[in-house]
DNA sequence: AATAAACTCAACCGCACGTCC
DNA sequence: TGGACGTGCGGTTGAGTTTAT
């Protein structure tokens, strides 16, 4: 790969920008539009390299941008967000309008950090600054290039998504993100909340699954190493409350998470979960987790929060789906493009849900976790994400 | 009031990746 | 096919500001 050329040229500045050049800047945007960076500089004499030109943009001319403290919902988020996804700074930002990615991330090294070294005097097992800026204090996904995995342990009735860094000591290896309990050994995962009349305002700002009026359950049964998935959407009644997508009832058997041979020095952002031991009880699921995860968080998810605005059509594509004359997508796998949603055409069909190639059962499975993941309104929660009990 | 220490955050740097030729 | 280039991202720096002594 070139490297492009930097911002060292001579004649360029360098520096704090004066408010001379953020008018600059402005001027040739409102005009131009964003994108072709590198051309600010010929056309407008601004003495700033075009990769200068949009952090300037991004971080800060940018309209919309919010500015002051972050909120209580804001931090609550934040760590939610980055005990799933890590250092993914861009992504976290995504769910949260009007943050930068770079705010976000000075935020998180400043005021959370903070927070957990102060939890730090308390006693608790020390916790490294860079660690927790890092992500792998927590055993989030901090390094996302590295390999990540999920492994579910039917054994201790849990689900514990970990993720494998390269550079993990031990003791990072072990640290697993605390989705639901379960006092279930058939690995049954009682997500938190219903969300019918419930707008919660965790998660709401980034309308992502703040919406979803459904109580998500899944449930998987451990047979020999294969999580069987059925995902099913049932009709919501007036009755039922439950409102519940079910998934993974380990009842068709046309529905199994791959478990693809590994390669131990394979660094990849695949992973496959294997528990530190091979006890034949342990789940394992091939996962994309990175990619994913942050193609659905990328996804707009208030678009997919009422089921009644989901039309499958078919003169599309049978897999595409269509919200309010709309397209949208999760694109999963490389299927197609983010703008390309991939769907089972009839998404209450489980068979449909194993035979396309473009979504999994397993990829429901955890779309169905992130919603409930990012609105479980435990404090347990944020206060694991710090490592502590109390923050 | 002066100074040091701590903190904040805008900006820079290097790398990865996609696109174009 | 591979190099050049543009863009975006995460990690880091350091100037400016605030707080403590």
């Amino acid at each position: 790969m070139g490297r492009k050329p930097g911002c060292s040229k001579d004649g360029l500045n360098k520096g704090a920008w004066t408010p001379l050049e953020d008018k600059m800047l402005m001027d040739y945007l409102k005009i131009h539009g964003e994108g072709k960076w590198s051309n600010i500089v010929k056309e407008t004499g601004l003495k700033r390299c075009g990769k200068s030109c949009r952090l300037r943009w991004m971080n800060y001319l940018r309209p919309n941008i919010k500015r002051g403290n972050f909120s209580e919902d804001e931090e609550d988020l934040i760590i939610r967000l980055h005990k799933l996804l890590g250092n993914r700074w861009s992504l976290i930002a995504g769910r949260l309008p009007g943050r930068t990615d770079n705010e976000i991330k000075n935020y998180w090294h400043t005021t959370i950090a903070k927070k957990a070294q102060h939890r730090q005097l308390r006693g608790q097992p020390k916790v490294d600054r860079k660690q927790i800026a890092s992500g792998s204090q927590n055993g989030a996904a901090s390094n996302l290039k590295n390999q990540s995995t999920i492994e579910s342990q039917c054994t201790t009735g849990m689900v514990a998504a970990t993720t494998t860094l390269q550079e993990n000591t031990a003791q990072d290896h072990q640290d697993s993100i605390a989705i639901p309990k379960s006092t279930n050994s058939d690995l049954q995962l009682d997500m938190p909340k219903t969300y019918e009349n419930e707008p919660s305002s965790k998660g709401s700002q980034n309308g992502a699954a703040s919406n979803f009026k459904n109580q998500s359950t899944i449930e998987s049964q451990c047979t020999t190493g294969v999580v069987a998935a059925t995902p099913t959407l049932q009709e919501n009644t007036a009755q039922d409350h439950q409102d519940s997508i079910a998934m993974a009832q380990s009842t068709n058997s046309n529905l199994q998470y791959d478990i693809p041979k590994t390669n131990e020095n394979e660094s990849s952002s695949k992973g496959l979960a294997s528990g530190e031991d091979d006890n034949s009880s342990n789940i394992m699921m091939y996962y994309d987790y990175m990619e994913d995860f942050s193609k659905i968080l990328d996804s707009d998810f208030t678009k997919f929060s009422d089921v009644h605005d989901i039309i499958s059509t078919d003169h599309h594509s049978n897999n595409t789906i269509e919200v309010n004359g709309d397209h949208h997508g999760v694109s999963i796998n490389g299927c197609k493009s983010r703008e390309t949603a991939e769907f089972p055409g009839k998404l209450v069909e489980s068979d449909h849900w194993s035979s396309n190639k473009c979504i999994q059962a397993d990829q429901g499975f955890d779309f169905m976790s992130l919603l409930s993941f990012l609105d479980s309104t435990d404090d347990e929660w944020t206060a694991d994400a710090l490592g502590t009990k109390v923050l």
